[in-house]
DNA sequence: CTGTTAGCGCTTTCAA
DNA sequence: TTGAAAGCGCTAACAG
C-alpha cells in the first residue's frame, strides 16, 4: 500500500541507505549531487513519505509533544493552546490530552518527546523526573521542580486590589476558583491584602453558568454585608456574575463594581466592558513550548523559570461605589 | 533506560511472546491464570508499557487521529474540539493541527489512523480518498465524497429569516463569513430568502475585532438605506456588532435588532442576550470521532452523512423595528 | 499452554 | 561516495 524506502532505492537505483541519508539531508558530503537529484525525484514521483514508526524505533524520539489540559472550551485555556500550537514547529506534532484522562505515565508511552502541563494534579501525581521533559504551565511552583511559565499575577493582584481600594471600596466578595492551583491561591491572598485580608470568598467552578447561579444565590448576602465590589479568580467567572446582576436589573459599576483575571478577547466587549487583570495566554503557550523543545533537544537545561508580566487593565465595570449604600 | 518487554519476560519467567499476549489482553484461553499472573505483576513491578513505535510498526496503526481545524480560539470551534476529546476514548490519541500548516499527506506520514476536517481546503485539496479515514465536519458537502457530520443549518436560517420578517423587519443587513464554505453560504442564501434575497451582505473575518471594525463603518450606510436588523454568519461576530453598536451608544433592539449562528455558551449573557440559531458544536465532534473510530475499525463504510439539528433560539436582542425609522 | 522465529521500515555503523 | 547488514521493540504465525 504505502510506498517505502526500497520503492524509492528501486527506481533511483541506490540503497536504501542512500535514500534515508538524503531524505533526512544528511547527504552534505556523503552523497554525490547525481545520486542526491535522483532520489529527490524518485520521492517526489512515489510520494514517499518516511514511515514514523519505523524511524521512532531507531531513532528513539517521535517529534511529537503532548499538552495536557483540562476544558479546552474555557477561552484563556484555548488561547493557551493555540500559543502552543502555533509555536510548535511544523515538525513537531502536537497531542492533546484533555481532563485527567491519560496519566503521565501512559502519555510517555504514548511516544511523546515532552510534556506541557497545565491542570491540577489529581492524586498528586509526581510532575517531572519523568521520562520525558516537561514544562507546567500557569503555576508558579516549586523551585527544583521541572521547568515551568507563569505569570507574574501577584502584580497584577496587587494593583487591582489598590486600584478597588483607591476608589473606595471598603467590602469586597471574591469568587475563588473551586480548584486550588497556586495561581489561584496567590491572585486571591495578594488582592486581599489591599483590603487587610478581609474578602468574603466564596469558591466556584470556572464556568460561567455557575458563577452565575452563585452569584444570584449570595447576592442578598453580599449586599446586607455592604460588599460593593466582585472579584473573580478568572474572566469566564466574571461573565457569570455580570450576568446574574444583570438579569436582577442591577447596574455595573453603579450598584456593583466588578473585575477579574485573564482579559479574554470578549472580555473588552462584555456590558460593560471587564476590568481585568491581563495576562497574554497565548504568549504563555508560545515561551512553553520553546522552553520545551530547548529541554528536548538537550540545548537547555531543565529547571528553569520564566515569568510573563500580568498588567491591571482598567475599564467600565469598576468606579467608585455609590455614596449611598441604602 | 526504559522497560521493555524482555526485562518483564525475564523477570516472570516466560518467553517475550507470552508477555505481549497478555499486555495485550490476547490471553483469554491462551496463557494460564497463573503465568498471566506473573506476567502482570512483573509488568507492575517494572512501570512497564508497551513501545508504541514497535507496536505501531508491526500492526500498522497507531492508536491516534488528527483533528484538522484554524483558530482554536473561535469558541464554537473549541467547543467542536473539546467534544472530539472526549470522545476519543482512552486508547486513542489525540492530534491537533491548526491552521494549514500540515497538509493531508504531511499528516497522513505523522502516524494517524483518521482524520477529522474542519477547515477550509487552502489550494482545493481533495478531502478523502487519501490513506486513511476521514470525517468532515460542519461542511454539508457533495455525495459520494468522504463521511460528514453537519447541521441542518438552512432550517435555522430559514427559522430565523421568518422570525425577523415576521416582526416586522424589512431591511436587513447580513454580515457574511469572509471564506465561503457551504455552511455559510447556505446560512445566507437561505436567510436572505426571507427578504426575497435582497440583504446588503458584507463579508468579515470570523473575528470579535473584524466584526466590530466592519459595523464601525458601515453603520452610516446601513441606518440611511433603513437597514434595521444585523444578522452574521457566527456568534463572535455579533459580538463585535453588539461591541460596536454599544459604542456609539445605539440600543439593541431598539436601534438595530442583531443575531446570528453557533449559539456559544456566551451568547446567553451578551447585553443584550443574543438571539441565533442554535449548533450544539460539542455533539457535532463527539459524533464525528464516533463515525471516524467506526471506519477505523472497519465496522462501517465511508461516504455516510450525519445531519445535526439547529433550532432558532430567540432572546432579546431582537425585536420589532421602531415604528419611525427616523 | 508456551516458546521460537520472522519480519514491520527505517537509521546507522562499518566496509568496500 | 555508496552498499551491506545489524538491529530498534514488538506482534503474530507457527511449532511444540
Amino acid at each position: 500500500m504505502a510506498v517505502k524506502a526500497t520503492d524509492v532505492a528501486a527506481r533511483a537505483g541506490v540503497s536504501i541507505a542512500t535514500v534515508s541519508l538524503v531524505v533526512n539531508g544528511k547527504g552534505a558530503g556523503r552523497v554525490s549531487a547525481d545520486t542526491r537529484t535522483r532520489v529527490e525525484q524518485a520521492v517526489r514521483e512515489l510520494g514517499y513519505v518516511v514511515n514514523p514508526a519505523a524511524r521512532s524505533l531507531v531513532t528513539g524520539t517521535h517529534g511529537r509533544i503532548a499538552l495536557l489540559t483540562d476544558d479546552l472550551v474555557n477561552p484563556f485555556i484555548a488561547a493557551i493552546a493555540s500559543g502552543v500550537s502555533t509555536a510548535s514547529g511544523a515538525d513537531t506534532a502536537l497531542l492533546l490530552a484533555t481532563g485527567s484522562r491519560p496519566d503521565h505515565a501512559t502519555l510517555a508511552s504514548m511516544g511523546v518527546d515532552g510534556m506541557l502541563v497545565h491542570r491540577d494534579e489529581p492524586d498528586g501525581q509526581a510532575v517531572g523526573g519523568g521520562p520525558v521533559p516537561v514544562v507546567v504551565l500557569d503555576e508558579p511552583g516549586v523551585p527544583g521542580g521541572p521547568t515551568g511559565v507563569h505569570f507574574d499575577v501577584g502584580r497584577g493582584a496587587a494593583a487591582l486590589g489598590a486600584h478597588l481600594a483607591g476608589i473606595g471600596h471598603r467590602r469586597v466578595a471574591y469568587v475563588d476558583s473551586a480548584r486550588s492551583r497556586t495561581s489561584f491561591t496567590l491572585r486571591r491572598e495578594v488582592f486581599a491584602a489591599a483590603f487587610g485580608g478581609e474578602v468574603s470568598t466564596t469558591g466556584c467552578g470556572l464556568d460561567l453558568a455557575l458563577a452565575r447561579e452563585l452569584t444570584t444565590d449570595a447576592l442578598a448576602g453580599w449586599r446586607r454585608s455592604g460588599i460593593t465590589a466582585i472579584v473573580t479568580a478568572t474572566d469566564v467567572q466574571a461573565y457569570g456574575v455580570l450576568a446574574a446582576l444583570a438579569a436582577v436589573g442591577l447596574s455595573v459599576p453603579h450598584d456593583f463594581s466588578v473585575a477579574s483575571f485573564d482579559d479574554n478577547a470578549l472580555s473588552s466587549i462584555t456590558a460593560p466592558p471587564l476590568t481585568t487583570v491581563a495576562m497574554d495566554a497565548a504568549e504563555l503557550g508560545r515561551r512553553a513550548v520553546t522552553l520545551l523543545l530547548e529541554e528536548i533537544r538537550g540545548s537547555a537545561p531543565a529547571g528553569r523559570s520564566v515569568v510573563l508580566p500580568s498588567s491591571l487593565v482598567i475599564r467600565s465595570s469598576t468606579a467608585a461605589p455609590r455614596e449611598d449604600p441604602s
